[in-house]
DNA sequence: ATTGTTTACTTAAACGGTTAAGTAAATCCA
DNA sequence: TGGATTTACTTAACCGTTTAAGTAAACAAT
């Protein structure tokens, strides 16, 4: 059987409380005697003693651990934000939990139940359309919750997102300035605030140029299934408007898709570009393409810590018996902007 | 405050017994009237009840927690395992927390004696080098363990790999049968097992056709740095044997990294090429590189699933209190071939 | 009418820690 | 020399479940 600090202290003829302290570094503050301390010490490492956090945490009221809630976890951009939540937690003395909500309302649900359950202390949430009933109940609850990278005005939760607006624009500046008169502006499910915001961006700077979004130019994918979709798109695209001279992707998946389409096709991409975010790839598949690159690693950290805060707060608040809630912070992160054509 | 049994059973007049047996769903087994049942199941549906696993964890000894150890979470590689174990293991009733070791040892450590004092139920690792001391004393402790993708033979625990010598040896056949008389070997870190495996299979093929591996044709890269080793060894093959006919690489990302060298230095890759899992985009870059698909699905199913199974088998352990060790499983999946060429 | 069985619960201990409160002995101070 | 303080601990309750063992009342069987 493991060993116990029932085990140590029945072992040493000490109580469970001096054995308690000395492990957990309260020692000198309780006045334990160097001879004990040492005693216990040995004793426990001679065991590979590994105090049961289980117990520990029944107790605090803490289980050190974060929950993370992604639509995919083998998505390249949420693998890289995943990756750097989980070191920036990890340093901050946290471990995490993960989870994919694979983009359904319902399963995010249960995964958000099941992560309560399991007394996570707090919850980071890339929210899927709009979010179901147990996001509104954290919420209400005011348990720790920070939403990133999707933003929506009914959840009134901390969230990091991106100025997806202004980038776009300035990225859609920066075509109209190469020369573009027919920019063909490809996105995903509109629902999301993150594209509308995107695709208003784009049209900020055709409106400050006098030019508008032909509908001719304009694409939705849905993704659930849009590899097939953005053929279609594109084909449409290329038929109605040969002379397209501009692209812009509001996703670095539709720009990669867009990739494959013109190199199947045998289309040299020798139009303009932009895309959100890049992936490393993007140099040797269109070294032109102008990308507003997401700050991920920022965007991690910036999410533990206002997790963390918000996580610290609510200890203050079990002791202190105010129920008063604290704002939600929104923070809006800026991409960086790589001009390359 | 949270509600807890003690809550409900108060406030129905009932023992925390009942209403335990009740939420567990062990009514009707305990002789509970309809009508208690009833009462009990509504109001606690009606607090949004959620039972704390912490404390049925410290009691019934398990987490239904599984614990994840990858070099990195953000390798498409990895990441992609990740989702289907976090897949396979969520319908299987259990949670995964990960960790990335960053390929080092002390980290590696550091993370199982973490995942241990939080009492996951069992680990899924890819282990780092020769792995130290935690691993050793896992697999001593007949902790639920199963290594993935890399083997190491002083490692006496479950594993999952693959075909690594034969998928090699196959693909580079190919590229023999193709007309290849001078293939460049481009490989990692050899003290890993899986890559030396992956050299012998690719020098087996080689023998059986008469040929041998040309040390000028041989290029070992360092993972850390890589982007700049590959470079140094791909200068040095095209100086030294200007006329390579074809190239193998044992994993994607040196392949990528080749594809981003022709690219730059305005090498048209129109030799035989091989390498050993796939990227989506290889069909853009590349679409003539020869295949070994990684069964990336079927690795992580089985790992799941060999964990669950030393995980039932220890809790009957405990039970019975027999101590005998079980046998490790020892399991070889296939990679698909796929000949472009 | 007595004994046995079933129904519908309850009591209390256990899981492995933390922590407020208590205590006996040693040391300090005047 | 006696009271106060400090040192070095111990006792016991608690966190929120599970579960073995107990019990009182109702019902059944002989």
């Amino acid at each position: 059987m493991k060993p116990s600090l029932k085990h140590i202290a029945e072992h040493l003829g000490l109580s469970k409380t001096t054995v308690s302290w000395v492990l957990s570094g309260q020692a000198e503050q309780k006045n334990i005697s160097q001879a004990t301390t040492e005693k216990v010490l040995e004793y426990a490492a001679s065991l590979h003693y590994q105090p049961n956090m289980i117990a520990r945490s029944l107790n605090t009221g803490e289980t050190k651990t974060i929950g993370l809630i992604l639509p995919s976890i083998s998505d390249t951009f949420y693998s890289e934000v995943a990756r750097e939540i989980e070191s920036r937690a990890r340093n901050q003395g946290y471990s995490l939990m993960i989870s994919s909500s694979e983009s359904d309302i319902d399963r995010e649900d249960e995964i958000i139940r099941l992560f309560k359950a399991k007394r996570v202390d707090g919850i980071i949430l890339a929210p899927t359309k709009r979010s179901k009933v147990e996001v509104l109940r954290l919420i209400d609850e005011g348990y720790p919750l920070t939403t990133i990278d999707r933003y929506f005005p009914e959840l009134n939760a901390s969230y990091i997102i991106i100025n997806n607006r202004d980038s776009c624009c300035m990225l859609t500046k920066h075509l109209i300035n190469k020369g573009c008169k027919k920019i063909a502006l490809l996105t995903t499910n509109s629902y999301l605030t993150t594209m509308s915001q995107r695709r208003e961006g784009v049209e900020d700077a055709l409106r400050e140029s006098g030019l508008q979004l032909d509908p001719r130019l304009y694409g939705e994918v849905d993704f659930a299934g849009y590899e097939k979709n953005i053929h279609r798109v594109l084909n449409s695209i290329f038929t109605e408007v040969p002379d397209v001279d501009g692209f812009f992707f509001t996703t670095h998946i539709l720009a990669l898709e867009a990739f494959q389409y013109f190199y199947e096709k045998g289309i040299k991409p020798e139009f303009e570009m932009a895309c959100i975010h890049e992936e490393p790839i993007f140099k040797v598949l269109a070294p032109q393409i102008n990308v507003a690159r997401m700050p991920v690693g920022e965007i991690g950290r910036t999410a533990v810590n206002s997790l963390i805060e918000q996580m610290e707060n609510a200890k203050g608040k079990a002791k202190s018996r105010k129920k008063q809630q604290q704002e939600p912070k929104r923070i809006t992160l800026s991409c960086s902007l790589e001009f390359r054509s």
